[in-house]
DNA sequence: ACACAACCAGGTATTTTTACCTAGTTGCTG
DNA sequence: CAGCAACTAGGTAAAAATACCTGGTTGTGT
């Protein structure tokens, strides 16, 4: 059986190019082209042949490869995508992967690094080259780390106790009742949180709480 | 020169087998062994001739492999580490990966599988499975799909604009300015989004937002 | 053509937050 | 004991957010 393969890029040449090479692999073809991300969807909504794999180009204009990655991810979880990369930077290789991307491939790869892809992709949902490897493996470390630097958070317990009760949206009344405190307290030490912080609102406390893991997003009801 | 090789498991005949495998390779050699983290850890310490590659057993007495790599890491950055594993669940082995695991190796795995690992990770600090790819890809989507459930979030592209800015700590005025719109305008949106989200203020607007993904911690600098 | 949702923008009033002050009490440490 | 940090609490004023209104435009779908 072969393996069906869509293209998406916006340079026809490419497509036209990448369309002869798949016709020289065995057991595979290429089922529709598109030149952009709108297209692509929609191909794949009317075409009665769906791809197995589509080769995504990142950068195409109307709709670029990232956002029609998430959407077709959504609409069809079955297809497996290879993100076609020039050289793109880290933290845009990290979304491709994050929205679901099953292997990238360098613009400038070897034509036989194309047909491993595509059948590595085929058999185990997955094909990475090593530095690419690297960069999600950095990616997943980089998330524990985030902190940790500038831990010192010189937050006194009392601040720490605010802190958590203007995360649970409660207003300075509402906290100075909660606490036994005058009201001008609680905004004293708001205050205090603002400059020790430097945040300019409570948006940035909630964020500040949140990034030091002064407790979990899971923990606060919404 | 040699690649300078420690093994740490509490089983001695496995460690004396490790070993005498290890000896068969060519340009490599065992410098020590140890039977618990915290003899690895004192080893390391008063050891001359440090390891280039740590072969790290994850269960072992008086201090276990996961919180032995945390210590080493942070001691001797620049040690690489392979876990050796039975049969670890997910969550465990991202964890490793997040402390810094240079690699993955089953214990049953065949001795060829033993001498590609080290001399991959000796020549570029990585070594991991298939399957073990395939776990540390999941690790870094998951994050990326607690919500997605309850998704339909109801809110328009524009308030998830001012939602964004919002988060970004930026107050009426300045997203006003920034979208040119009147600040009466962003009011409304923001006014929908305490509404639609059930939010009793900007707190309630961040945690909604963070909860649903819509943006992520990191790209909120603070 | 009509309904409807999204978007835009204004008014008025109240509540909350921010900014910039002062100052007393408590408890710990050199 | 002196010094310091944490906690408390007050005043005044300006800025921002919230509550509750109104009404217009634009685009989409029926």
């Amino acid at each position: 059986m072969n393996i069906k393969i869509a293209i998406a890029d916006d340079q026809k040449l490419f497509r036209k190019g990448i369309t002869a090479l798949i016709k020289s692999f065995e057991h595979m073809q290429v089922v529709f082209e598109a030149e952009n991300g709108l297209e692509l969807l929609a191909l794949c909504e009317s075409s009665a042949n769906k791809p197995d794999i589509i080769l995504l180009d990142l950068s195409m204009p109307e709709m670029n490869g990232l956002d029609a990655l998430k959407l077709l991810k959504e609409k069809y979880p079955l297809i497996r995508v290879i993100i076609l990369s020039s050289h793109e930077v880290e933290s845009f290789i990290l979304a491709t992967i994050q929205a679901g991307a099953n292997g990238y491939l360098a613009k400038n790869a070897e034509p036989e690094e194309v047909e491993q892809a595509i059948r590595e992709v085929y058999k185990n949902d997955f094909y990475f080259t090593l530095p690419m490897l690297e960069i999600m493996r950095k990616g997943l470390v980089k998330k524990a780390n985030i902190i940790k630097l500038d831990d010192q958070d010189n937050l006194t317990n009392r601040e720490k106790e605010v802190l958590s009760l203007i995360c649970k949206q409660m207003n300075s009344n509402e906290i100075a009742d909660k606490l036994f405190l005058s009201n001008r307290t609680v905004e004293g030490h708001r205050n205090n949180l603002l400059l020790k912080t430097k945040s300019r609102n409570t948006a940035g406390l909630v964020l500040y709480a949140l990034k030091h893991k002064l407790f979990d997003l899971d923990t606060l009801s919404n």
